[in-house]
DNA sequence: CGGCATCCTTAGGGATACTG
DNA sequence: CAGTATCCCTAAGGATGCCG
């Protein structure tokens, strides 16, 4: 009962909503299962190949995130072979997009020898896509702009 | 020889900016720590108690944080005290803020349950602030106005 | 060929005790 | 208070082999 990933006490961690997220894709292999999904793939056999996870893997990860939600099944079946299954983000999944995104952005400006195969680009308009802060006023948002503002009522204190 | 986290293959997987941003937040510890960071924690008992990790994983996620450039320490000495380390954001780290925004904002989506105890704010004006997709004519991006241009020149082909 | 079961290695992380 | 060292359990993931 000792063991791991039970967070120490608490409070802070617990209704984290990024903690929260991150006990859904916790791992590196679902982050790269869900980028294989952006990029279009639906089959094991892709999902496979292009992350480079071995096949158990894959098919945990392809199990886990439809569990949660992320990915649906749907059945098909090509002619004389027996049914299977693909994989399609759902509204859920599609919405971890700025995650992924943000996180490929990072790569590009600061891990040296890394660079998307892929380039983002707004459809018909063309023009390369990226992760922003904006406010609510749509003002672009820097990291000095920021101020936190500490929530009262602690949830179940709502009068 | 065997073991774990080698890319089996991986000309898709290496290279890969957001894989390569995993490789350097690999888990969830090193997200509350950078969480706590923004959030302006800078003592080693802050980063613990807040984030509800033991200390020695507090004290490894500081160090590899800092290792890889995320963090910085500064020395700091209180009167009667001896010298401590204060650890605080470095630019490369700060530029993971919109990962971090993104991932909260999805888990207040997506996470029932879970709710942020701080709100970020765009500092004077006010409003709240979000992580957004957009496209360099700064029309906001929804996912499926996405279009994905494969990079030519697997690399070192750029003639 | 798609997909799961088994086995083994490594990484993540808590508990506790200890040090300066 | 600010960490380290040790110990032990669990999660992640590759290799291999099996099965429909």
């Amino acid at each position: 009962m000792a063991g791991a990933l039970e967070p120490r006490e608490g409070w802070v961690a617990e209704h984290c909503p990024m903690a929260a997220t991150l006990d859904i894709v916790r791992n590196r292999s679902a982050f790269l299962i869900l980028r294989e999904a952006f990029y279009g793939a639906t089959r094991f056999e892709e999902f496979a190949e292009l992350t480079g996870l071995s096949e158990p893997v894959t098919a945990a990860r392809l199990h886990e995130l439809a569990g949660d939600g992320l990915l649906e099944r749907e059945p098909y079946r090509e002619p004389g072979q027996r049914t299977r299954q693909a994989y399609r983000l759902t509204e859920k999944g599609a919405d971890l997009l700025p995650v992924l995104v943000a996180l490929m952005q990072w790569g590009d400006r600061w891990q040296r020898d890394s660079r998307s195969r892929v380039e983002i680009r707004h459809r018909g308009c063309g023009a390369p896509v990226t992760a922003q802060l904006r406010c609510a006023h749509d003002h672009p948002v820097s990291g000095d702009e920021l101020e936190l503002a500490v929530r009262r009522g602690r949830r179940r204190t709502s009068p």
